[in-house]
DNA sequence: GGCCGGCCCTGCGGAGTGCGCATACCGGCC
DNA sequence: GGCCGGTATGCGCACTCCGCAGGGCCGGCC
């Protein structure tokens, strides 16, 4: 009786295998295992045959997934419908705008949490600087914005409202085969030595700053011209660099992090309009404190396979 | 997501009332009222009208619920072909039989409960002694039989397999305006003087053994055909009666119940073919002991409403 | 033929949630 | 204006669902 069960048993026929479909689905193979499992429960009839190499529906599975379509595809329609008769706020996308670290980190986390409770929604996501970002909020061309406090800081508007999410600790990013990867968290002066990379002005401020309070400078020899290009020159060893912590669990495979003693944070804030055209903008914003407050815990983490990834 | 959530919103949709639709659907008003505030808030969308005498769908509301009938109608199909598909199994009725109490008491409730996991399959409720009943149980007329070992007792047959779901105090019968109605437990010599009836031998020995066992004799001066007639001489005020504690919930309003001190207990067995043939006559046998340890706390109470009823 | 690796199942513990209960609120009706 | 039927909501509880970790099974490869 609860359509996303069928939705898994769809995904997992067309797959062929349950893993397959926890990894599309962002479940856990058991969770997969066990939704398939009590709908043959509830229906009584076997559904797919279990397999060494994934499984394959049985002739009563193939006929209950051409039903379940029909019935997805009915609800589907059901969903639609039924906002396109409230008001047309549904039909325009949401708009949300976040700095490019919160845009790989929480946000479509966020988006997709918010997606399960409402069901498919458009949106786009646009990258941009905190101040660029406050500015389309004003304008109105997003209906939520995602920043952060970082340097030189946000501006007090009143005409958009500001809602602090939480503090997220920066942490060092390094190839995973430096010295002090996999290590619990290090003190600055351990990293005098190295050759910093910085993209924008306000991170190299934030480093410098924090260098000099541990009595130590850091020396930042290279420039990228954005995030992925920084990503680059530490996994290829070139240097290292400071990045927020939100960004530990959507690293490049050949990048892992390290914990700083005493490190310095950033705050996270959401701007939206005081009276968000979008019926999704509030949820969204829960979504949002939600998904980072469980993130937080993941800082305490010295590396990569964080838990709560599940088979992602 | 929940096509449970659908249905009861159809549900409000027809009866145009929260509470009626709670009532119909064995639920209370507080979660109906929840259900459809979620569903709006999934939807984005207000789906009805709150009004002093009820409710009234809004267009949007009146959009999705014709929508929302059809999902469920391709819904049922869906389940409906996979059985199908499966084996002969579930196109058979489940034949259930039971005694008269249990089949008042907590049968009903149990294959409410199942339909609820199982969605709508087709059954029948054959009452009868306990004896019959094991009888067709072993001719193979009954998926599953519910009992009492009340006298003369159950034979022991290894063609057949007994679960205990456990013991069952009787308690006494009373008319609503009877002095001791209300009160707490009462001893068997407080009640020395009423005037008792039964409908069948096994009562009856039941009766005269516990008030020997108090000291007391009980006089049965009226005897009844069957359990209704009993309980119709009850609540005219004829005679008071022992009666098992799953009736009290399914009790007519003129009659209440109060427990008894050291009362005379009945153990309550399923029986049921070893292989048996139904696929969900495994799934009652649970809902049955799910459905009987719920029921024994209410037989610390004295008198009817009792807790768990809800809207009922 | 034996080892290995991928895939699925299941006991355990924790977090989230849906429900029942009691109560407050709200709008007609007499 | 008081009463009454009907709906919303805070609180506490129980249940469910999920992630995790360990185990079993089967096919393929060496």
């Amino acid at each position: 009786m609860e359509l996303t069960v069928w939705r898994t048993f769809v995904t997992v026929c067309r797959l062929g295998s349950l893993s397959a479909a926890a990894a599309e689905l962002h479940h856990t193979q058991s969770a997969v295992s066990r939704q398939v499992a009590g709908l043959e429960r509830q229906l009584g009839v076997p559904l797919i045959e279990r397999h060494a190499r994934g499984v394959r529906p049985t002739p009563a599975g193939e006929v209950f997934r051409h039903h379940a379509l029909a019935t997805l595809s009915e609800a589907d329609r059901a969903v639609r419908a039924a906002r396109e008769a409230g008001d047309g706020a549904f039909n325009r996308p949401l708009t949300v705008g976040a700095t490019p670290s919160l845009a790989a980190g929480i946000v479509p986390e966020a988006i997709r949490a918010l997606q399960k409770e409402t069901g498919s929604i458009r949106w786009s996501l646009l990258p941009g600087l905190s101040a660029q970002l406050h500015h389309r909020v004003t304008t109105g061309d997003l209906d939520v914005a995602v920043v952060t406090d970082a340097p030189p800081g946000l501006p007090h508007d009143p005409r958009v409202e500001r809602r602090f999410l939480g503090l997220d600790d920066m942490v060092v990013a390094l190839p995973v085969d430096h010295p002090q990867a996999g290590r619990g968290p290090v003190r600055m002066r351990t990293l005098a030595d190295e050759t910093w990379v910085e993209d924008n002005d306000g991170s190299a401020a934030l480093l410098h700053q924090h260098a000099a309070r541990a009595g130590v400078s850091a020396r930042i020899d290279l420039t990228a011209a954005d995030l992925p290009g920084k990503l680059a020159l530490v996994a290829t060893g070139h240097a290292i660099a400071l990045i927020p912590g939100v960004l530990t669990r959507a690293l490049r495979i050949d990048i892992t992090t390290v914990g700083l003693v005493d490190p310095p944070t950033r705050g996270i804030y959401t701007i939206t309009p005081h009276r968000s055209p979008h019926p999704c903008a509030a949820p969204l914003l829960d979504q949002l404190a939600t998904a980072f407050t469980s993130i937080r815990p993941a800082h305490e983490l010295v590396s990569r396979g964080s838990p709560g990834s599940g088979y992602r």
